[in-house]
DNA sequence: CAAGGTCATTGACTGTGGTCAATTAAAATG
DNA sequence: CATTTTAATTGACCACAGTCAATGACCTTG
């Protein structure tokens, strides 16, 4: 299935060059500062043509989002089998808090947390579809932690999980909301570990 | 000092009528459906005469927030001195949840937490602020909690209060990202007990 | 290979938030 | 009361996201 025709070659063409001068527009003067006029004259394409390829200005980053799920499966690996269920969360949450800092950036995922609020569009946003790999992931950790005595027995997985996930869009915002005095990974690590302790079978 | 002038009293006219207009109109169609012209066209002035009493459309919503304040004063009486310092935070957050879902609404809260990560003017912005009634009622409780052996005495107040206040911030932020399934009253007080039972002096 | 259909492309157009030099009317001054 | 100063008000203007009817290049079918 190798074939495609000239005219759908060109047009995947387009398509890439678009995607690829938006992402570095947007990476060199950040996504505010771009518009659509500055990435279509430096394609040499109209307005319009952009507009065919991608809904809206936005959507041009979750694309960059795609990688991220490949990203979660390379990590699935890294994870040490023998850690506690709580440790292989807080594990899988810095190295995620890394990706998102040095790859992904501030500015994009300050588009992200927007938009996840505003477009009020079809099912739920991506931010919480549950269908993306590290939510899969996560589930796991989550009901090994359970069936080993290591979590309250008294709250569905799925509960569990909403909370987890919650808390880091929590710090996210909270770094997104804050200047450049906020250490992601740091208050990722100290937020998390209050709430499994919080989530643990003791007391 | 009650003494304007017919200017100046026209001018406070102007603007309180644009406040009113305003918020009604946000109210009535959502303020992302409303226009300033729709707005000054409703009040009978020009375009320009908006941005002489608000710097932009956002920051006539402020002015609804300042009202917030006031109403926390009234809360402080509520809450029963005996409860446990987690109890009094725990009915705090019920008593807000239940004002931001009733006189503030969806909408409103949305655009200020928008506005949070995208206006990075000045210092930090409002919804961070240590200024506000709201933290400095939970900082009380807060040294109350620690030094009654409440709460872990290896962590200072400040950083409690992050947590704490990030806390909140996360079911609200979670709250308008979610569809109407979500009931942020109920949200919030599990998540915040859990992360009470996590900054807990035990185990 | 000609005719008809498909689809990538175009750019003028709309709606909206925000700006600013010019205007007008009230207040202060002599 | 005339003149100057001050400040509220105006609306044409700009930038930009997004729309859509029209165009024409390419592809398919007979």
């Amino acid at each position: 299935m190798e074939s495609l025709t000239s005219r759908q070659k060109k047009a995947l063409a387009t398509r890439q060059k678009l995607l690829k001068t938006s992402l570095d527009l947007f990476n060199k003067y950040g996504f505010e500062h771009v518009s659509i006029e500055q990435i279509t004259k430096a394609c040499h394409v109209s307005k319009g043509t952009f507009y065919t390829y991608f809904p809206s200005k936005y959507d041009v980053i979750l694309e960059k989002f795609k990688e991220l799920d490949s990203f979660y499966s390379t990590l699935e690996n890294k994870i040490d089998p023998l850690l506690p269920a709580s440790g292989k969360i807080l594990e899988l949450y810095q190295e995620q808090m890394k990706y998102l800092t040095t790859v992904i950036g501030k500015d994009l995922m300050r588009t992200v947390y927007t938009a996840a609020m505003t477009n009020q569009v079809e099912q739920d946003h991506y931010l919480i579809n549950p269908q993306r790999k590290i939510f899969q992931l996560m589930n796991i950790y989550i009901e090994e932690g359970i069936q080993q005595g290591e979590f309250r027995q008294d709250l569905p997985a799925a509960r569990i999980q909403a909370i987890i996930q919650r808390c880091m869009r929590a710090n996210v915002y909270d770094w997104l909301i804050h200047s450049d005095d906020f250490d992601l990974a740091t208050e990722m690590a100290q937020f998390t570990a209050i709430v499994l302790s919080g989530l643990k079978n003791n007391q």
